[in-house]
DNA sequence: TTGACTGCAAATTGTTTGCATCATG
DNA sequence: CATGATGCAAACAATTTGCAGTCAA
C-alpha cells in the first residue's frame, strides 16, 4: 500500500523526526516495560503500522514488510499486539483492518463501512460519545466506537439514490 | 443450534399461531411480490431465521436444516436474502450473522460483541439513535446500528476487572 | 541459558464459483 | 418451456497451528 517501504536502519535518527517515528518508539517503548520482548519482526510490523494512514490489514502488511517476515508471524504478531492494546483491530469486511491504537497525536478515529460502494468513510471520534456514555450509565455495555464495524450508507451513495 | 426444527408442514395454521410462523409467511409473502421464486431451500432457511432468537450463522442455519439443501445453497440464498432486504446480515467476529429484517413484531434489535469473552449482549433499538441522526444531520453518513458489528466489553467482563 | 518468538508447511474455517441439472412461474 | 435456482465438487482467501530451530533478555 505503500509502494516502497523505508523500514529500519534509522535506529537513531527520531529524535525530531516525523511523528510517525515517534509513534513507533512509543509502541516499542510501551512492549518493553511490560516486559515483552522487541524482535525485528514486531518492529517491521509496528513500523508499518505507523506509517500507514488508515487501517490496514494482515495480507498488506505482510506484502509492505516483504518476505523477511513470514506471514504467519505477522498474523500472529498483530493478534498479540492487539491483545496488549498497542494496536487496534477492526473487522472490516472480508479482512480484519488494524492501527496503532496511539498515535504520535493520539489521533484516533472512527472507520464506517458503506454496505453499497464498500467505502471505509472516517468519522469524528467523539461521533458516538454520547451512545457510549449512556450505555456505560445505564450498565448495559462498554462500547469501544474506534473497534466496532460500523455500516451503513454513505453520503456519496446516499445522495446518488433519490 | 435448534436441535429439532419443526420446518415446514403446518401451510394452514398460522392464523393464530406462533408470531414465528407470521414472520415466514410474511418473508414469503416478499418474495411472491418482488416475483422472487418461493422454493423450498428459501423456505426453510427462512424458517430457520424466524424460529431462531438471535443472529444466526450460514453455517448454523445450514446445520439446523440438515442435509435436505446444501451448504452452497444456504449460504447463496442468505446473502440473496439480505440483498433484498428481507434479513440483515452482521458481521460478528469470524462469521456472519443472519436474522430476518422485519420479524412479526418489527422486533429489531442490536447486538454488541464483546472482545474478552466473545459473548454477544443484546442492546435497545434506539441507543445508537443520537448519534444516526447526528452524522445524518451532519452528512456524514447513514449508520445503520443494526448491521453494524458493535465491540466493546460487556459489563460482567467490565465488573470483572475491578 | 532458556523460554519466548519465528519460520515453514500443512490444516482449518468461512465462503465462493463453474457447470450440469431441475423446478418454479 | 425458459430462466433462474440448486447440487456438487473444487477453488479460494483469511487465519491458525504443531513443531523444530533461533534469539532477546
Amino acid at each position: 500500500m505503500h509502494g516502497t517501504l523505508t523500514h529500519g536502519k534509522d535506529s537513531h535518527a527520531e529524535l525530531h523526526g516525523h511523528a510517525h517515528d515517534d509513534a513507533v518508539e512509543s509502541a516499542l517503548a510501551t512492549l518493553r516495560t511490560i516486559g515483552e520482548r522487541v524482535t525485528s519482526p514486531r518492529r517491521a510490523v509496528i513500523d508499518v503500522l505507523a506509517h500507514s494512514h488508515d487501517h490496514v490489514t494482515a495480507e498488506q502488511v505482510s506484502a509492505a514488510i516483504g518476505d523477511g517476515v513470514h506471514r504467519a508471524t505477522v498474523y500472529r504478531t498483530l493478534d498479540h499486539l492487539a491483545e496488549l492494546g498497542i494496536v487496534s483491530a477492526m473487522r472490516s469486511g472480508d479482512a480484519t483492518g488494524y492501527h496503532l491504537a496511539v498515535t504520535a497525536l493520539g489521533h484516533e478515529h472512527l472507520h464506517a463501512r458503506c454496505r453499497r460502494c464498500g467505502r471505509v468513510v472516517v468519522l469524528p471520534v467523539n461521533s458516538l460519545q454520547g451512545a457510549v456514555d449512556r450505555l456505560r450509565h445505564a450498565r448495559l455495555f462498554r462500547l469501544d466506537p474506534a473497534q466496532s464495524d460500523l455500516v451503513g450508507i454513505c453520503e456519496t451513495c446516499a445522495s446518488a439514490d433519490r
